[in-house]
DNA sequence: CGTGCGGCGTCAAACGTTTGACGTCAAGCG
DNA sequence: CGCTTGACGTCAAACGTTTGACGCCGCACG
């Protein structure tokens, strides 16, 4: 490879009559008092002129800190991870780099997947919806984050998505919209986001009239459409006027099954605010998580205390209702 | 920070009993005929033994391979490009790190990032969904790939979407169903994708009874379907009987005012094949851009680039049309 | 005039690898 | 026996920074 015309930082100081140490001191803005203003304006000049960028590995050799922010995450094609990623790269900004470390096969990752982010020698790494065991007893190499963690892990600091108060948001809507039989619908999963979603929803209305739920055994949302339209008959004439699903892809296919059956005035309730939430018809009421403001939080936080030393505390993103056409009065 | 204890290969050399170079040749497989099998197995042994991983900097800066592969997208919120990334993922493997270069602000990237991609002496470049501006002009640094680039780039290698070929199947089915009024909504970008999805149907079409087209002037399904609603009577009136999305979040839109309109018996059909699209009422028929697949195959081609030298042919991922209820006859 | 000091810079070691050049030793060959 | 050859390893330079330790110079102060 031609890697001869690279730019080093010799190249500039001897454009600007000076030594190297100096240029490395003046692009890292450790010079005062040891540069003059004249000599600091030579080397910029020279920087720009040259268009020089330190070699990240040297400087990362010596450093020990290879100003990479590592993030770990299930499924980059899932939409809730996008925006995550989104927000976290909007506030790390380009100081860092963002690495990616996805699971090698399926579309979940386990502590091996960790401990191949740490060995990147990350500045910091970021694990978003961890599930349990991932955690258990993990030993972090350095600032590290977790975004959408399961219930109990105070040993790192995280940035939670309000999945209790998105069960308390809902339950306090529908109640108060006057209902008092309730459907849940959700996948059967042993993500701890998922437990708790269901938990969250069903305690809050554990002392109504009606409750039923739905545990689908799998993440199929098509299937989910044909199971749920078997079993929503029963659950109507039980007395289920609000249904309330784990995730808008699982709303949709609710509001499918209550136009085949010709139903109306069952509200509908999803949790995820998927784009075309706001677009089918009757719009779906639903949950933003704040995936993407979780994100910013995440990079705002693991960069001060990758600068400060000092580790954040933990971070709760209000969850949002977004009251829509699927359930209003009928 | 703690960073003394790191196992390096002295540590290795030490506990083998031999020297670092000897540890440096065995751990890249370059010991042929100058490391003896016994010490071979001895080495290998301390490696696995004390966990020894070579440090990335140091051996980036020797050899002047960082091992990043650099992914530059637009949005990672975009489930399009979340697709991709899994492809890319997928056939990447963890030879090489995945380094994400987002743009700083907004949702589309520019020269300028594509640079930031270059600074970070990246293995290899994957440019996704670049803009013509972006590519005029660049030169290249490192084997470099573009995924659904513009029209006419001969420079770098291209994995493309058959975006004319998602025209061409679109037309075909409509017209073989009968058709001969069609309508094309889409938004008015300068987004080479968009130009070509609009044209390569558009084209095909020329010599239909009515053509009509609508020009989204931003990329907002919300006021898209409100635009939608009004224009769509006129279209009826005049004959069209197959409307075509540049997008299926433009798709819901049409078949939401569709039902609002009472009007049964018009074909919709959608490009990206979101998860929704098998879900919704009627299923919207849709374009598989084969977003994960271009992911794979442009992944696969860069490592080979890189390994060998040779310079990957383009390739061209072929579109799927997903026929679903949207547009049976009716 | 010596001494100290503050301002301005440079020196050179170190970071942990990789790799071409070079040893060493024993065996084989003429 | 001298020389080559091959098998097995090690040496040491180099990669491009960063940074603590040091030098130099001129001035103020005693």
């Amino acid at each position: 490879m031609l890697r001869k015309d690279r730019i080093g930082a010799r190249e500039v100081a001897e454009h600007a009559g000076c030594s190297v140490s100096a240029v490395s001191l003046v692009v890292n803005g450790k010079d005062s008092g040891r540069i003059s203003a004249e000599l600091r304006e030579r080397v910029l000049a020279a920087v720009t002129e040259l268009d020089y960028r330190p070699n990240r590995s040297a400087r990362s050799l010596v450093t020990g800190d290879s100003g990479t922010i590592c993030v770990v995450l299930p499924d980059p094609a899932n939409p809730f991870f996008g925006d995550v990623l989104a927000g976290l790269g909007a506030a790390i900004g380009d100081g860092h780099t963002l690495a990616l470390v996805l699971p090698t096969s399926g579309t979940d990752y386990d502590q091996r997947t960790v401990l191949r982010a740490y060995s990147l020698d990350s500045a910091g790494v970021v694990l978003i919806s961890p599930g349990e065991p991932v955690l258990r007893g993990l030993v972090p190499r350095c600032p590290t984050i977790v975004v959408d963690g399961p219930g109990r892990t105070p040993a790192l600091p995280r940035v939670d998505l309000d999945t209790v108060a998105a069960g308390e948001l809902i339950s306090d809507h529908l109640t108060g919209l006057g209902h008092r039989g309730f459907g849940y619908i959700g996948p059967k999963s042993d993500k701890p986001t998922f437990r708790t979603r269901r938990s969250a929803f069903l305690d809050r209305v554990a002392g109504a009239d009606v409750v039923r739920t739905l545990d689908l055994p799998d993440w199929d949302p098509l299937a989910a459409a044909v199971t749920t339209a078997a079993v929503l008959p029963g659950w109507l004439d039980s007395g289920v006027t609000a249904v309330v699903c784990a995730d808008d892809l699982l709303g949709y296919g609710v509001l499918t099954a209550l136009d085949r059956l010709g139903r109306t005035g069952i509200a509908v309730v999803g949790m995820g605010d998927l784009p075309f939430s706001q677009l089918c018809r009757p719009a779906l009421t639903s949950i933003d998580f704040g995936g993407r403001r979780a994100g910013e939080s995440a990079g705002r936080s693991l960069l001060s205390w990758i600068d400060t030393g000092e580790r954040p505390r933990r971070v709760r993103v209000p969850a949002k209702l977004i009251v829509r056409a699927s359930s209003e009065k009928g």
